[in-house]
DNA sequence: GCCTCTATGTGATCACTGTTCACATATAAT
DNA sequence: ATTATATGTGAACAGTGATCACATAGAGGC
């Protein structure tokens, strides 16, 4: 069994570092916020001396880049669960994928802001890359219902429009000035309404 | 004359240190992008001791928070432009603001980035406040023509779709997947593909 | 002229950050 | 057992935002 699963013996050797690194930035993403997201504070968390990090990950950034592909694989998740509930349950797939990537930005903004900011990854990454390219096919495992779909590969202009609108709102939630005060499900009830305002421009 | 512009005389004060400071932070932002934006290098660049800064600015985040102001006042005055050029051509006011605000997204990037980042800004500040209002009301003059409006405090469904759309492809353009390797004119040129693929769901 | 008052810039210093590197320790291979 | 390799440590380093007593300048009153 090559599985080194727990820290079990002696606690110097911790078994499964990069990931538990990875749910560390998740927790402190989650509780105070990507900028508060500091290479000592992960170790700490783990219980781990700071160096430690760079056997694993070779700079923050990397590291910062390992959790954004994690959340792109999260959400790309989400979004096909919700494409099988609506295939399901026989209701329009766009809608309720484009409503899981807004819920999912709601929900946990600090991924969302992780995903795309180029500035603090590394966006030519294989993994992040091949995440993206996943995130694009359920995008238009999405569409697929909706729009008439051509190339498999490329986004045609419609394509590309309904992936704008809904990440447009979801970045004015997350970090812009729509809907400030209002709760979640208010904002979710928006975007509803947004995304249905669309169809015309979709078929 | 109680106004002291430049600095002459002896160089101990500076004259205009909060302005300059902004221009620093213009200057950093758009040459290294925005993560490089330094109190210290702004300080070292305009010529003047780090902790001067601080009788100008609360903090760091107080300083970007007025830079991000200034950046939606610029895009507020480009989108303004564009709709009177539009006017004055008989042009689509709607294309062209829409145009004019994914151009300065891909000209200045660092500049669109600051702008809403609520995690790096007091996003609650009066100054910025207001700056955003403006760009919501210069928004809405480039809809007037294009969407029925009714109340011109709050966005329509169709109003947050549009600028939605086109704030989403912005970002998509500056920290996404999307175009990644094409030119600023073949990007405006499927924006122009993508806004004008909208005017189904604005009528 | 002089003398204050206040606004503005400085230098030293602090805690904290990412990063490196020689070293320590554990696991795997021989 | 004895290597070799992978992984974790502790002490450093320069750079960061921030603070504070102090220094200097300009404005206003006398």
């Amino acid at each position: 069994m090559k599985g080194r699963m727990k820290k079990n013996k002696s606690d110097y050797h911790h078994g499964n570092l990069a990931e538990s690194l990875l749910v560390a930035v998740d927790e402190l993403a989650t509780k105070f916020g990507l900028e508060a997201v500091t290479l000592r504070a992960c170790a700490k968390l783990v219980g781990v001396s700071p160096s430690s990090a760079f056997r694993h990950y070779a700079d923050k950034r990397s590291l910062l880049t390992a959790f954004a592909t994690r959340a792109l694989l999260q959400l790309s998740a989400q979004m096909d669960d919700a494409k099988r509930q609506a295939s399901a349950d026989g209701k329009d797939a766009f809608l309720a994928v484009a409503l899981a990537y807004i819920e999912f930005a709601l929900d946990k903004p600090a991924f969302f802001r992780a995903m795309w900011r180029e500035e603090t990854i590394y966006c030519e990454d294989d993994a992040y890359m091949a995440a993206a390219a996943e995130l694009s096919t359920h995008l238009k495992a999405g569409f697929a219902d909706t729009i008439n779909d051509t190339d498999p590969n490329s986004f045609s202009p419609q394509e590309l429009l309904a992936w704008s609108s809904v990440h447009g709102l979801a970045n004015l939630f997350v970090d812009g000035p729509v809907a400030r005060g209002n709760s979640k499900d208010e904002k979710m009830e928006m975007a509803r309404e947004v995304v249905e305002a669309s169809a015309p421009a979709l078929k």
